[in-house]
DNA sequence: ATACTCATGTAACAAAAGTTACAAAGTAAC
DNA sequence: GTTACTTTGTAACTTTTGTTACATGAGTAT
């Protein structure tokens, strides 16, 4: 796990507590599609992304749900951070994206490193900073984008993040993740198509590199 | 401004952390409707607000405008903090909601203090949590509200911040906030005088007790 | 009073997004 | 193969939101 630690956030934190955080965090694994954290749930550890990627969504009470943003490796979720501080539920649901590789850390530890590294401290600031601009971006998108904007700039964001132009996912999942109907996503796929920004087939879609 | 301090923030603060602010924080007054950011601007400085109520204001490229969420008393900007600690510009403009009180204190104390008092630490974070929650109640609204409905959540909010039932706004000034026209402001104010939920005039709109 | 500006009301229409319904193609199970 | 299920395509229609245009009224300045 050092090796990992070092890889990852050896630019970041000084020896001693990379030292600590290699003894008191926990390694896990978590497949593609998996739930690491449910809306309403309290949260008693802080993950550390060392590989893989995880999406953050916004539930409403209607059973509504909303893409927010991604966290990659060398990331951390300041979601998660503010509940553990707080002893609030969360108000987000994290799922894989990706095969996941992360690093837990025990709220207690978190606090007591705060005061005692400046580095740790700095990295949490760009935590809560980062996760800010996101939110930011999310709301531009939603607020100032129409749909097949919106719909373009979720391709390309998946793209990039899974590092590969064929996005797999159904008309209805991608519906679901920027709360709108199937019917309006296929309709707008088909006119992205029909410009030759994608291709389309059944549980994935190509886009085009040109792009 | 110590006797302004201890009322705001003396249940948060230790005393000697009270003395420091007091010592090289600057008081500030400011008029209802002073421009105190603008996007792209450096920030020197980090505002404690002691009395009145700030607006944050989002805006795009095309000169598009959306509120994002009010500061009161007890509150301080985490989007500052955020570019203060980044050395980075201003992603938001911030304007007087009222005429309004604050304390200014320079970065570089705020930084010392971040590792010298726990108490300034937790009101640190709690202020990152405050302004997150925020954000995703405004991605709530306009992800998942119709525009009735955000509109008057708006109306509401503005009356909670204002603690006044009467609205003092333009139709305009209304759709410019919720980045939309004021022909559908009107006509939406219209439908919700017709149930009885507010009552019209010109320059201002009566929020029924009722509600 | 007259002229002017600003705020509001409303009609008529256009565009975007959401809904319902159904057909067709692909995949998996048997 | 046949059957069942999932995914996609598309038409037809509704609702919501945005746009243009113009009238009316309230307040202000001269």
């Amino acid at each position: 796990m050092i090796q990992l630690l070092k890889n990852n956030y050896g630019h970041l934190f000084e020896d001693a507590l990379l030292d600590e955080i290699n003894q008191v965090g926990t390694f896990k694994e978590i497949p593609e599609g998996f739930t690491l954290i449910e809306i309403g749930q309290y949260i008693r550890s802080m993950p550390l992304l060392v590989e893989g990627a995880i999406k953050i969504l916004r539930d409403d009470d209607d059973g509504d749900e909303l893409l927010l943003y991604f966290l990659e490796s060398g990331d951390t979720c300041a979601m998660t951070l503010s509940c553990c501080l707080g002893d609030k539920k969360s108000e987000i649901r994290a799922i894989a994206e990706l095969d996941t590789k992360l690093i837990m850390v025990p709220i207690q530890k978190m606090e007591e490193w705060t005061g005692k590294y400046k580095s740790w401290r700095n990295f949490v600031f760009q935590s809560y900073h980062n996760r800010l601009m996101e939110m930011l971006e999310t709301i531009d998108s939603i607020a100032f984008l129409k749909m097949d904007k919106r719909l373009l700039k979720y391709l390309k964001d998946k793209a990039a993040i899974t590092k590969d132009h064929i996005i797999k996912s159904t008309h209805q999942e991608i519906a679901y993740e920027l709360h709108t109907s199937r019917v309006v996503i296929s309709r707008l796929l088909k006119k992205l198509e029909n410009q030759g920004i994608i291709h389309l087939n059944r549980n994935f879609i190509k886009l085009n590199s040109s792009i």
